[in-house]
DNA sequence: TTTT
DNA sequence: TTTT
């Protein structure tokens, strides 16, 4: 049936990536969605929206997104259980990304890359000045900004494996 | 931000409805949206996924829907939380549905309205008791397949009520 | 990039299946889809959209849809052009059906099944009655209204077929 | 019914700003929707999506969108047709946008269209002429990147001016 | 008639 | 437990 999302948000923080015993990648990662209007306080909320990603876009997601990403998902909704620990029922909602799009040129993350470097926000601040950032593009490995690690590979999606460690 | 969600599936009970403080109505249905694929036991799952509707709508889905309807969902999806009677915070997401669309004629529901028969999966077979289904249809104002009562009706919608019961 | 369209609506004719000379299969259909508000002459407008789908899930559609079928469609949206019998280049938009939903079970359509019969828009009085309805449910070949001949069957699309004939 | 589009791409070129008669702000735009697979040359495609927007949002995108601006839209498809000066029948698909989300940071667009000035197209080479990008920034009124000038206002949006200039 |  |  019908089950469709499309999401555009920031990462709250590092992807998760971890690999199933059978050896598939997953990735975790929250997208905060700022909401069109504001609350009553007049400030815009967002919502925290979780997400998985299976098999290679999991590992791109692992490669490409971080703390304070923009990032576009399409995919479907997905609810599971699981009893915790005081052995309560416990139900999950989140989104299953079938593709991932980066909105951000390579390098122009304004989150903290690393330790350190006390949470600023750079913005596009970033690499921004002129030479430089020519030098940039010629030293980019192959493509440019366009060459989207996240493309669908055409491959359809397994998430019928059992071993997943949740 | 971008954040879209279109469902199809089917009410798992009749939809809830309440009143804010203020007087505003508030739905909450969750709709079973089977999976496109099948599990491991070659048995199709489905998604369980919560909605609310506010309004006028939520009073058309209340009057309109019930357990086993089917129905369309466009919407959003909405993150909160709150501290529930053990001082743990207990996240919620959910789907807030900005229109509703019924995807059945009316009174050709295939679900068994009320007690009894548990949750069984009539298909289509219709006239669940028959004359009882026909009395169903005469009490109905009138209105045929057509006058779609979830139609938005032009009126933004207003979420941010602060005295939500919830 | 994101590129996501999700549609409701009733195919306004019969689907038209064809081959490309490589053997695929590929069908046309024609979603009207009813707009949520009203002209200013009261009226319903509807949003006629043409939709394309490949492979297995075209010839579902071709054997399981018709005139008056209401379906969900799953898609994107594609354009193309080509250059017509004037040497003008036409601008195509239309739908490209990743999946479709049936939302009607097997055999209600309230499309004139079969040649003939001069384009009515009987509604839902179909076939709903008593003992003719059930007769109908006896004769299904096997599942009912939930094995959806429309699951994506897990393959991915390939739509880069050189020989489409159009 | 159902139908709902969303989208992320590039326009190609400035938008189109126009007034009805009543006075009611209109824009268009083309998106151009890079397609996630590569066609049998090994080339990206991109599809190329007529926008349509209404009121105080095709104003903003008039004024914070050009040639080469990355954005989301979250819409429907709409269709008509008009009779051409050859007195034949044309029919039109394109998108109703409700929303649009500027998904580059202010004064960081990457186009540069061609010559001269208007509305500068710093490219993420960054401020490329130095000076005069700061003074873009200063002459604008306030607002970084979050004041997202395209955030739904809440307002329902009313597509029957029947007095549309086409 | 197309964007990066 | 949240991003800009």
């Amino acid at each position: 049936m019908l089950n469709r999302v499309v999401l555009v948000g920031r990462l709250t923080r590092d992807p998760e990536l971890r690999y199933t015993p059978n050896g598939v990648a997953v990735a975790n990662f929250t997208l905060a969605v700022n909401r069109a209007f504001s609350n009553q306080q007049g400030e815009r909320d967002a919502d925290f929206i979780n997400c998985v990603i299976w098999r290679k876009q999991a590992e791109n997601v692992a490669n490409y997104l971080k703390k304070g990403s923009l990032a576009g998902v399409d995919g479907r909704i997905q609810t599971r259980s699981y009893d915790n620990n005081e052995g309560k029922r416990v139900f999950i909602t989140e989104v299953v990304a079938e593709s991932v799009q980066f909105l951000e040129p390579r390098g122009s993350s304004n989150s903290n890359q690393g330790q350190g470097f006390g949470g600023g926000s750079p913005g596009f601040s970033g690499n921004d000045f002129g030479q430089q950032n020519q030098n940039q593009n010629q030293n980019r490995p192959s493509g440019g900004f366009n060459d989207d690690p996240f493309a669908n590979d055409g491959k359809p999606i397994d998430i019928s494996d059992d071993d997943l460690p949740f």
